[in-house]
Order: C-alpha cells, then structure tokens, then sequence
DNA sequence: GACAATCTGAAAAATTCCTTTCACATTTTG
DNA sequence: CAAAATGTGAAAGGAATTTTTCAGATTGTC
C-alpha cells in the first residue's frame, strides 16, 4: 500500500493550481492537516472544500473521508515505530549548550523542509523568475529582508531588471506603479507578519503581477494573493524562529535555476564570477594589504567552487 | 495542557464498566483509535455510540470532537518528533529533485557544525558583545554583508551602539577612527575573500578593536587578527556556496546571548516585541485543529491589512 | 479575437456523524 | 424485597460535513 505522501510527490501527477496549494499545505505539516474535516483543510489552502474534495479522488479514493482513513492508518503504523519508543529516553540525554542544542533544532528544521515543498515548486518558480518579461522585484519584512537582499544578489548574476526593495516606506509604494502583469514579486513574510509587506504583497497582485510568496507553515495572508507559496515548517525552540531554513531554500531554487541556465546566460555568470576572482584575495597575496598568510585555494577562471 | 491519556489514567476518574471498555480501547491503541469516529470507537469498545460521547463529557470536554481535537494536535507533536522527521525523509529517499539533494546537504554541513566550534565560543562571542563599552560594528562581504544585516538587526535589540557598516566604500573606511580599544568588529568573510573586508578588519585589529570572525573551514586572512573565530564547514555541490549554516550560527549566538541576559535588558526585548505583535497582522487561528503552535499573538484594535 | 476546455467557488443536496431523549435493564440502598 | 438510582442502547432529532451541481472565470487554441 502506497503511502498518501508518495501518491502527493508523483511527478507524473498533473495538478491545477488549487489542487498544488492543498498538496503543499498537506504535506507542510504532515498528515496532520489532513486529519481534520475536509473544510478545515480547504481553508488553511484557501480553496473552496469542493476542490479538496476533488483532489481526493482525483489520488484515486472514494472521497475525502477514504483518503482521510489511510492518512489515518499511516498515523497508526508510524506510532508504533520502534524509534518512538527511543524517543523518550533521548530526551534527557547529553546536556547541550545553549547554541549547540539551537543548531541541533535548526539541522531538523531543515530536514522537515526538505519534505514540506514538492519537488516541482523550486523548478516552477525557477521558470517563473527566469521568463518574466518585466521586473523581479524582492520585499521582505525585518529581518526577512536581508534574505530578499541575498536571493537578489544572485538573481541579478542571471538576468537583469531585479530590483531588490529593501525597507519598505511610504515612497516605496510608489514602484507599484510599475508593476503589471509581465512582472514577478518575490516576498518573504513569515511571523510576525508585518503590514506594510502584506500590502505592497497584495496590491502588486491586484495589479497583476505574479507573486512568489516565501512564508512559514502558519501561512501569512499573501498566500491567499501568492501564485506559488513556498513553505518553512519552523519550530525552533526560541524566541525567535530561525531563518537559516529559508536561507537554504533560496540557495536551492539558486542551485535550481543555475541547472537550468542555457548556456549564453551560463557565460554571463561565468564571466562574473572571472572579475570577482581577479579582485578577490589571492593565495600568494600580492595586493594584500596586511597579510601574507595562507587563503584560499587558487582558481583560473572557473567558476566551479565558488 | 495536560494531555488525554493522563486524564484517561486519573485515579480519581470513576467510570462505568462501558466507560472503561472504551477507555481500554482508546489506552491499547492510543491516540489512533480515538482519530475516526465516535461510532468506529463504540464499535470497537462494543457500546453505543451514546455511551462514547458520555464519556467525552464527563472527561471535561465539549463532545466527541472537541476530544478529538485535543487527541490530534496531540498526534501531531508526536509526529514532529525529530527521529519520525528522519525516518520520513530516507523514505522519499529514491528520486530526488536538484533543489532537496541541496537541502539534504545543506542539513548535513550544519550538523558539521555543531562540530566545528567549541561549544564554549558561541558564550565567549556573547560575553564580548555585550560587555563591549563601545560600539559593535558589522562588516561582510558580497552575499554575507545580509547576515551581518541581520545580527545586526538582532544585537540593536540587546543593546545600543550597533553599527551596520553594509556595503564597503572608499568612504567606510573612515569609520575606522571611531573604532578603538573599547569596540568590537564581527566581521564575515566567505570565499572568496574579499579584499575590501580583510583590509577593513585588519585595520581595526590593529588600532585595537576586538575582531570577531565568522568564516569557513579554509579561513579568511582576518582569522590572524581575530580574537575569536567562527568557523563553518562549508561543501555544498553548487557552484554557490551555502550561507545557512552561518545564519543558524548568528541566531544561535543569538540564543546564547538571550539565555544570559539580566531582567532588565530582557524586559527591553519583551516591550520590544510587544511593540511589534501591536503592528503586526492578526490571524484568527481559533478553529485551528491540527497545529499546536500558537500562530501570531491576537491583538486587538489592529486591522488585518490595508 | 472567438470558441472550447478546464478550473473554481458558492450553494444546494445528500450523507454521515453527533447528541439527546426515552424506555428498559441493572445495580444499589433502605 | 421494594424503590430509587444509575447505566445502557435504540432511535429520533439536530448539526456538521461531504458531495454534487451549476454558473462564472480563466486559460489555452485555432
């Protein structure tokens, strides 16, 4: 018997763009969101409970209460797993320090992630970004925005018109006015969802344009507006939430759309990369003001390592 | 929350003998047996349908579903057990996107991590930031200038005097005369090593400044001047390479500086933070089943957007 | 630009599930 | 051994959920 997960992640599975965003939602937080009603779940994707209710035999049950009956069984059979039972005396075991037992919690975070987003997402918003005829703008919310700040860095290596919006003000929503429908958004916002993100978020929808939502499994409220939502389960003890996860999300979508370069743009990043090895710190240091110790190895004109 | 099986083993609890045949059944099998319906479980325990929900009543609860409620997100805590989160993932194991084997390796360098540094560094980095009676200055390079923007955004929290230098010019090495004995430099520094930053630190190490250095396993030149240094092992198949593990590293000194911080600057944290889940968005997450985490703090008197 | 095909949500309809009622059985108490 | 109290299931009633239907919207195609 196939468990529902694998069924969800079949890439021979063709789904509409609402059937997508129950997927994701489903296996955000996995199978618990799919144990509640079917209404429950249509909400949280903000689809009507019809669709929910089609997506389910449309994976080949009954209906929603048959594919809600395997998630069920699955729960079950994965309570009893033998590792369950280790779970509880790992508890106490070595005392960490504060940040070792962080790093602990956010390598997890991470592992989670990698089963929160179907595979597809990152090539699909890697397409979106790279076909976009007008601009790719990046907004982000406190801290969020330095993600935005580094995703926009390494976009604009791979295509111009990247306009990365950095601390939204009041002017800032004057750019909206060149926003349509041949341009993307990119936002970032995960809790404390903030305003003034959410409404630049929104109104560039309205105007059009196609937003790309970054956001934790709590979803912020421009997933309602987002064409693709890409989801970071977080549940790190502290404060407040880690943001590495998401770090390593849009270095995967990087690593994604570097996959998919054709080669004249592959060429324009080599050839970027070139100039910065020229003016990066070389091992024998000749212009190096003040050290002449051992750095990093010695590359020509490759842009393999960097 | 004291959870259902506790409140299904209080001695106090007087039960008829269809009660306890249900509560048999829910004990062998729990929580799944508790999962579908009140009628599956009274088929199983041999009563009636009624006799189920009595016993959900005289529990303490609403009815069935509100049992049932608390069962669930009772599930789903002990599906986010981090060993469940490994077993899942060398399930979907078999055929991998290019975006999850980045995650996968991604998790991996920063369980090299928690390795890489003595456990006592991240309480060394801590003490030294806020001890400093001057200011604290952030420095990075192309890509990792954002994280410095990001502990930079953290450490104005915890206290005053925090300085983001962003991107070097020719101008922001005049900052240099206000760095001295009393301040501190955290500087960040990737392959490739960026000659404007080791000159920019190497200059304050040298008119005194405590240079603190976040790089990886090959060593930025800074690390001759640095006080203490930070490192990352960085080898991620991408031409690109990761600056996750770096994040989880500040926000980890980020948890360490938070774990020592006295009642007073603590309270300054917390009215910080209640600023903020003033100005950020409300969510109604009552209906909420299956997440046992609190999304964003309710607030009143705010509008959801604009 | 028009047509067909598909997608989607709102609302109605059907079904399932939960709860209450009530009559009967069982146990307890005087 | 009554008589009262309690426990129980069947069935009816009510509530909630799922499913279907239908019309509007969108997308893709010629």
């Amino acid at each position: 018997m196939t468990d529902v997960r694998t069924l969800l992640l079949d890439q021979k599975l063709v789904l509409t763009p609402s059937e997508e965003r129950i997927v994701q939602i489903l296996l955000a937080d996995y199978p618990a969101s799919g144990l509640g009603t079917a209404g429950n779940l249509a909400k949280k994707a903000g689809v009507s409970d019809a669709t929910v209710v089609r997506l389910a035999v449309k994976l080949g049950f009954e209906g929603f209460p048959d594919l809600q009956k395997r998630l069920l069984s699955e729960v079950e059979a994965r309570l009893h797993s033998p590792l369950l039972m280790m779970e509880a005396k790992r508890h106490d075991g070595a005392v960490q320090g504060i940040a070792e037992a962080y790093l602990h919690a956010v390598s997890e975070t991470i592992d989670k992630t990698i089963g929160a987003t179907p595979s597809n997402t990152y090539d699909k918003v890697a397409k979106i970004i790279m076909a976009a005829k007008g601009r790719v703008g990046l907004v982000g919310g406190r801290f969020s925005r330095h993600i935005a700040g580094m995703l926009s860095g390494y976009l604009s290596q791979f295509r111009s018109n990247v306009q990365d919006i950095g601390t939204l003000s009041a002017q800032s929503f004057d750019i909206l006015v060149d926003y349509g429908k041949r341009d993307v958004l990119i936002a970032f916002d995960y809790r404390r969802y903030q305003n003034d993100v959410i409404a630049f978020a929104s109104q560039a929808a309205d105007r059009g344009t196609s937003v790309i939502l970054f956001t934790d499994q709590w979803l912020s409220p421009i997933a309602e507006h987002a064409e693709v939502t890409i989801i970071c389960p977080l549940d790190v003890p502290s404060p407040y939430d880690t943001l590495a996860p998401a770090v390593a999300q849009i270095e995967a979508l990087v690593a994604q759309i570097l996959a998919s370069l054709d080669d004249a743009t592959r060429r324009r990043v080599e050839s970027l990369e070139a100039v910065r090895a020229y003016n990066a710190v070389t091992l024998d240091g000749a212009d190096n003001v003040s050290s002449t110790q051992p750095g990093p190895k010695r590359t020509k004109g490759t842009t393999s390592d960097a």
